[in-house]
Formats: structure tokens, sequence, C-alpha cells
DNA sequence: ATTAGGG
DNA sequence: CCCTAAT
């Protein structure tokens, strides 16, 4: 059934080239790069504009980018190529400065330098400080994002502290004491480092890039805009055509989509809600999909949650699950103290109308309680914050390990073989006596609230702002047993960007959570006891649930990142997007080369628009300039690659 | 696993 | 960002 297609791999990991264009294209990437990686140099060092070489055959100025160049250098169309190589010596010492041989803290004095440059530059010009395009934005971020929670004065440390630091050559480990870093560990970035644009911009040329700690609190942020999620990608209604429409596939792809055609039919009407896009991914997405539940926006989720329960049948209603502090009465989060404890127990559905109609069941949840929320948050923070991680909390807890229990005339009903009518569920004076609990999930085996799972890059482990515990007192005391024994978090490769953690994403949590619910039944668990219980749910939809994966977050790229994507891409062209990725975002988790190869097509096309048409924080045009420039040289590159191998195409034109 | 492009 | 096809 499942064609194999048998993939030959070279000496190099690369796979063999099999067919004449495979051959072709392989070449026409080796070559140039091959010298290029040979000898360390950066072509684009010797890059002229090419735009205007292209049309005017006059020489054109080279303005080197990096600081120690030569400065302007002046090369026509036809040495551009042919000179790159030639002058493979010179340009490395001119325009890699850090580069040859000051060992050490070359990087280090370089991402000094580079800065005051790119401040200087930017004066010059007559814009203020804070316009800055990298470090501008941080600064604004910092008061605008996390200044709230102390970030800023940390921030200012670390400032003051790098600048020293860049010229004993050896980047501080700075670690806030009083973090509190409610941030996806993965994404770490040190604002007022990266802010520097040196800092990207060095760790091109240097290998032994010295490492940083992330400052961490850099964020509180994590709560992330879910509006901007759910607006932003959610309605797709070609999604579900594609899906009944690719029946043609075969293999795995064709079983997944009629899975998902299948699935999306049995949900019936649901299926018209735009929010709802199902997805399906391989389960092996590497670090693609560290993602988990966590990410799902809570509206989104809710949805899920409710549709879930209100099959087409309308066996069973859920109405509406209260839980968020702003919404439900329960004021779990009513109190504006830092710490907030709900009720240790979870307690019960809190009313149910139910209706015995024909030989059906039906109830109708207004609220559930959530079991218990542990929040700490610092006292500076703003309302709106609390809010956000109120809201991160209880969409941890409602992805979480939860249960769901029945509660009879105030006894649990534990037998979840029963039926209704044996338990008396269906009778109508029962009903009044019925309620459902939101309950920590204890039989799951780890409880894997964070920190403890070793294997979720330990380094990454944040102090927690915010704990859940999934598991009843023990479990909390061990997390803020944990909290105090966090292991310092180590160094991180600084010189190579780190993202920007302003818009970070809504994860915020931690990875342990995410990862303790990755690939569980989150949405599921609670469905299935439900259905169990009341056995109203069609059991074919149980087995495609694992299969649901969520769209990631958008995560718009800031200008630093942008910075070190330009950065990265003038070095190594386009068309080595993995190598961009190791060298640039290496510690980006969340920002995978494809990603990188996407936000450079739109770079792109940002940069060929007017500025009335772009959208999204602006990115200064000196970088888009340097886009085009870059891309216009790359191409070329290409082009001139191509028909070296192929000049029997020319003849063809 | 990567790269290239369309959506 | 996602999805695919081709590498």
């Amino acid at each position: 059934m499942v064609l194999e297609k048998r993939i030959e791999f070279g000496f190099n990991g690369y796979q063999v080239p099999t067919t004449p264009r495979a051959t072709r294209s392989a070449r026409r990437r080796g070559t140039f790069r091959k010298r290029v990686e040979d000898n360390q140099l950066c072509p684009f060092d010797l890059l002229a504009t090419i735009a205007e070489c292209q049309d005017a055959k006059k020489p054109v100025k080279a303005e080197l980018s990096e600081e120690g160049s030569s400065g302007r250098r002046y090369v026509s169309e036809s040495d551009l190529v042919s000179h790159a190589y030639d002058q493979n010596c010179s340009s490395k010492e001119s325009a890699n400065p850090e580069n040859d041989g000051h060992s050490g803290s070359a990087s280090v004095v370089t991402t000094s330098s580079c800065s005051k440059k790119f401040v200087t530059e930017k004066m010059v010009n007559g814009k203020s400080y804070e316009e800055l395009g990298s470090f501008g934005s941080k600064v604004k971020l910092c008061s605008s994002g996390y200044a709230e929670f102390s970030g800023c004065k940390l921030d200012v440390k670390i400032n003051k502290v790098n600048d020293k630091q860049n010229k004993s050559g050896k980047v501080p480990f700075v670690r806030g004491t009083d973090m509190c870093r409610v941030e996806d560990p993965m994404d770490e970035k040190p604002p007022a480092v990266v802010s520097s644009d040196g800092s990207a911009k060095s760790s091109s040329y240097v290998d032994h890039i010295p490492h940083i700690a992330p400052p961490g609190q850099d964020d509180l942020k994590v709560v992330s805009r879910d509006d901007d999620e759910n607006s932003s990608g959610c309605t797709h209604p070609s999604t579900k055509i594609k899906s009944f429409r690719s029946v043609t596939h075969i293999g795995d792809r064709r079983k997944r989509k009629i899975s998902a055609s299948k699935y999306w039919k049995g949900d019936g009407h649901s299926n018209t809600d735009g929010d709802l896009k199902p997805i399906y991914r391989n389960r092996k997405n590497s670090y693609k999909r560290l993602r988990s539940q966590m990410n799902v926006p809570f509206k989104k989720r809710k949805l899920f949650y409710g549709n879930y329960v209100s099959n087409s049948d309308g066996c069973i209603r859920s109405d509406g699950i209260s839980c968020s502090a702003e919404k439900g009465s329960n004021g779990d989060a009513s109190g504006s103290s830092a710490k907030i404890h709900g009720e240790p127990s979870s307690v019960a559905g809190q009313q149910t109308a139910l209706h015995s109609r024909d030989s059906h069941v039906k109830l109708r949840i207004k609220s559930f309680r959530v079991p218990e929320l542990f929040i700490e948050i610092p006292e500076t923070a703003t309302v709106g914050s609390l809010k956000r991680t109120v809201m991160e909390a209880v969409t941890a807890m409602l992805g979480g390990e939860l249960r769901v229990g029945v509660v009879l005339q105030g006894r649990k009903v534990t037998d979840d073989s029963k039926t209704l009518l044996q338990t008396g569920i269906s009778q109508d004076k029962q009903l009044d006596a019925l309620g459902f609990t939101l309950e920590p999930d204890s039989s799951k085996s780890a409880p894997p609230v964070f920190a403890d799972s070793p294997d979720v890059l330990p380094r990454d482990v944040p102090e927690p702002l915010i704990r859940y515990p999934l598991l009843p007192t023990e479990v909390q005391q061990r997390v803020q047993g944990h909290s105090d024994a966090l292991p310092d978090p180590q160094v991180t490769n600084f010189g190579n960007f780190v993202e920007s953690d302003h818009d970070s994403a809504p994860s915020s949590t931690n990875s342990s959570i995410d990862k303790s619910t990755r690939d569980s039944k989150v949405l599921v668990a609670i469905p299935e006891t439900t259905m169990d219980a009341l056995a109203v749910v069609p059991a074919h939809r149980k087995s495609k649930r694992s299969e649901i994966a969520q769209r990631r977050i958008r995560r718009p790229f800031s200008v630093a990142e942008v910075e070190a994507l330009v950065q990265a891409v003038e070095k190594l062209g386009t068309g080595r997007w993995r190598d961009v990725k190791l060298n640039a975002f290496d510690n980006a988790k969340h920002r995978t080369y494809v990603d990188l190869k996407d936000k450079w097509k739109t770079l792109v096309h940002t940069a060929r628009i007017s500025p009335q048409q772009r959208r999204g924080e602006p990115v200064p045009q000196e970088l888009l300039d340097r886009v085009l420039t870059a891309h216009a040289y790359w191409s070329q590159q290409q082009t001139k690659q191509q028909l070296k191998q192929r000049p029997e195409s020319c003849l063809l034109l």
C-alpha cells in the first residue's frame, strides 16, 4: 500500500542525487558553498550593490558591512565574483577583524564595537537612540513588556556589565536571583545583550562563541496574545476541502487525511466552526514540535472541549466551563494578593440542569470549578498581567492531568461501568443532585510539574513564576522546594542569536508542563471519562484524538531577529537555511530553518513594497536594504552558478 | 533531514 | 505558518 522510497546518502550525509535534476541541483549549490566554507570567507564582504551593477557597468560602490573592514571598496561587476576568492585572504582579514587571529575575546570586542557602530550610525542619521532598530525595540519592550516585573532593573545591570565584559573578553554570567521567569525555557534571550546588533553579527564569524546565561526574566510576557492567534489563522475553510479532496494521496498521508475527514464529519456541526482546524502531523516532529497543548489558545481549546462534549446528538452539552478569574464567580483569582490559593479540593460542577427525554440524558453543566491554582506573581505586576497569568494557569490546568468525577447526591460515583440508569443519573429527581468535578488525575504516573524532567532541557528550567500544582499538596511542596534548588542556569550560547522574548509564546509556563501534556490526552482525558460514564459520545473519536495537532503560535520576528537573519544570509547566502539556523538561531528553538527561509521570503517582499503597505513591527530600512542587496547578490550568484554548469541553457534562452 | 515554493 | 514535492 505504502510506496517506499529509497534514499541513498552520501558520505557527508547528504542524499545522493539520483536524477539529472538532482545532480544539477547539488552541483549548483555545492561548488560555491564549499569554497566559501573552506575559506571561511564571507563572500558578501565583497558584495557590491548588485542591483546597480546589473544595469550599469560602472564600478559599484561596495560598502562592507563589517566594522574594521577597509571601509569602502570599489569593485566592478565583472570583478565581483572572480575577485571574491582571489582576494580571499585580504578580504578575510580586513573584513573580519574579529576572525583574524585575535582569538578569544575577538567576538566580544566585536560585539561591543559593532553595537557602538550601530548606534553611531543611527545617531548620525539623526535618529534618536530609542529609534534604533534592534536596540531601540528592546528598550521599548523593556518598559512595556516586562519592566513591570523588575525585569528592567536587571536589564540595566546587564547592560553595564556587558559593556565591561566586552573588554575583558568574557561575558558575565548574569542571573537574576529574584527572577521570575515564566517564559518557555527554550526562549532565552538576553534582551540587553542581544540588543546590540553586534552580538549577532560577531557570532557569524567566530566559532568560539562566548556564552552567557539568559538574563531570565526578560519576560513575563508569556501570556501572549491569544487573540492574535485566534484571529490570525484559524479560519481556513479551505483546509477542510483539502482534507476531503486529498483522497488521491497514498500511504500514510492518505490515511491521515481520511481520518481527518471522518473525524470532522463525526463532529458534525462543530465542523463548521472555523476555529477548529484539524491538523495532522507526524509524531516525530523533532525540535519543531516542542510546543504542546500549552500553547493552545485558551479560546480554541475551550471551543474544542465544548465541541467535544457536545456531539451532534446533543446528548451532553457542556455550556461553558467558567473557570477564569474574570468570568467565574468562584473568585479564585479575585484576590489581588500576589499569592492565590484556590480551593484545595476540586469541587464540583455548580449546576446541572437536566431533562430526560427519549432514552438520553441531557445535561447542562453551567460551570466547572478549577480544582486548584497556585499563582505567584510579583506585586509589581499589573492587573492585566495577573489576568493573563491566571489565564495561563487555567489553560495549563485544563490541558493538564485532569479527570472528571461524578458526584451524585453528595457521593462520588466511582464505578465507571455502571450505566446512568443503574446509578440513577437518568432519573429526574436525581439530576438535581448530580455534579461533576474536575480533579487532578493522580493516576497519571509522572507528576510532571516542572523541573522534574531532566530530559527537558534542565538548564532551561526557569524560576517558575506560575506554579500549577496539578497534584495535591505534596506535589505542590515539591514544586516549591524545587524552586529553591534550581540548578544554576547554564551558560547559553550568546554568540548565536537568541530569540526575542518580548513577544514570546504564551507558553509561558515551561517545558515541563509542556512535556507532561505534550503527547497526552489533555483534552482527551476528561471527555473520555465523561463518555465512559455517560456513554453518550461515539467511541470512534477516541482513537483519532491523539493525532490532533496544533498550529504553532505566531511569533513575529523581532527586529533583532531580523538583524541576525540578515546577517547570516549575507554570509551564507540563501539556500542554506540549515546553516543559517545553526549559525544565528541555534538557540531559538522555535525558529526552524523553514521559518527562517519563510521569513527571508517575506523580508524580501517587505523590502519591495512601500513602507505604507508594511505591517507589524517596522523593520529598519537599513535592514531592508541589506535584504535586497543580499538577495540580489545571492540570486545572481545562483544564476551564475547555473550558467556555468549548464551553458546549454543559455542557448535555450 | 533539507530545500524550494505554493498556499 | 503550513504543506508538499523533490532533494
